[in-house]
DNA sequence: TGTTTTTAGTTGTACTCCATAATCAATTGG
DNA sequence: CCAATTGATTATGGAGTACAACTAAAAACA
């Protein structure tokens, strides 16, 4: 996604999209639809769902380094050097020098970036909200449900090797 | 999508994606994965998502114009123009002059754009056949509703206006 | 009819996301 | 102690997209 701007395609309300029956297109739309939502909700405090994700992290692993935070969101950590510094000019996440190895940063949030955190949680939660409503809760926990269904390791027999030690998890807030 | 690789994130297999119970997350990444999975199977014949769907929208419409199929595919129409330069140049494509307005072109699809489109259905449903092994018949097919459901217009009252005069539809072939 | 407004297509630019390679310093393992 | 590995950084380039400006043709209208 490079352009920030949520595209809104086939304008034409009324009927479905004529390829939305495809899976691919249907799940790219939606993402981009729930990303737009986002925007339109959290990204009021400046924040996009990228950081937001990796403010989350952060916050349920204080003192991580910025390898274990990229590798769980996916992010190259080349590239999450420069996300990271976006964080940290703005004044959400602290990266102290780490006491064990001084190669490393231990990252945490400010005192700011809790309270922003907490203050796009609640937004997100309209969000959610949001979308239960359009759905049901029961089509929506199911969607949810599918979704990770698409993604899960499809049992991948042989190669399951423990691939970090340092185990760093989502570390939700309670999900509303 | 900027680089065309699929990124695998979080390589630990057996657990869940520890961010996955986020719709948002979890739809931006079941989207990646099946970007992923198409590029494996029909990319293989040098045709990416968004091409594939071109080539699908103007075999279904033969003779519509640039705007039409890009309103429909939801790309700008100043970046269409490029993106159909490439198919084009490949030999897909055929941008005919139309009969009716000198500032419009009619698109079709050359022989060889059919036949490589025909080859390019094979392996997607190929492709989807995967997905259905993955999820069941009964959810996959659940699954696709439910992004449809999450992308339909909700019910907009009074706004239902006529857009487009020219209709262009998706043209499908008869689904695998 | 002649003038104005709209439309189809194109070009150019800029910005974001992402992948990759190269590099440096620190750590780890023989 | 030396080699290999690892955490982090910098730099570079490709791909997707938004947007403004422009040309030529068509449509609307007085």
């Amino acid at each position: 996604m490079a352009g920030t701007k949520a595209r809104q395609a086939h304008t034409t309300r009324g009927e479905p999209h004529p390829l939305s029956g495809y899976a691919g297109i249907a799940l790219r739309r939606a993402s981009l639809a729930v990303y737009g939502a986002f925007m339109a909700e959290v990204g009021t405090l400046g924040v996009k769902p990228a950081e937001y994700a990796a403010l989350l992290v952060i916050q349920g692993n204080p003192g991580a380094r910025s390898a274990d935070i990229s590798g769980l969101l996916g992010i190259e950590k080349a590239n999450f050097t420069v996300f990271l510094r976006r964080l940290e000019r703005r004044g959400w996440v602290a990266r102290e020098p780490s006491t064990t190895d001084r190669r490393a940063h231990a990252l945490r949030l400010t005192p700011e970036g809790s309270e922003l955190l907490q203050a796009a949680v609640e937004k997100r939660a309209r969000l959610e909200a949001g979308l239960v409503a359009r759905l049901g809760a029961v089509d929506y926990a199911r969607l949810v449900e599918l979704l990770q269904g698409l993604l899960a390791p499809e049992a991948a027999p042989g190669k399951g090797a423990a691939a970090s030690a340092r185990a760093v998890q989502a570390g939700f807030p309670p999900r509303s």
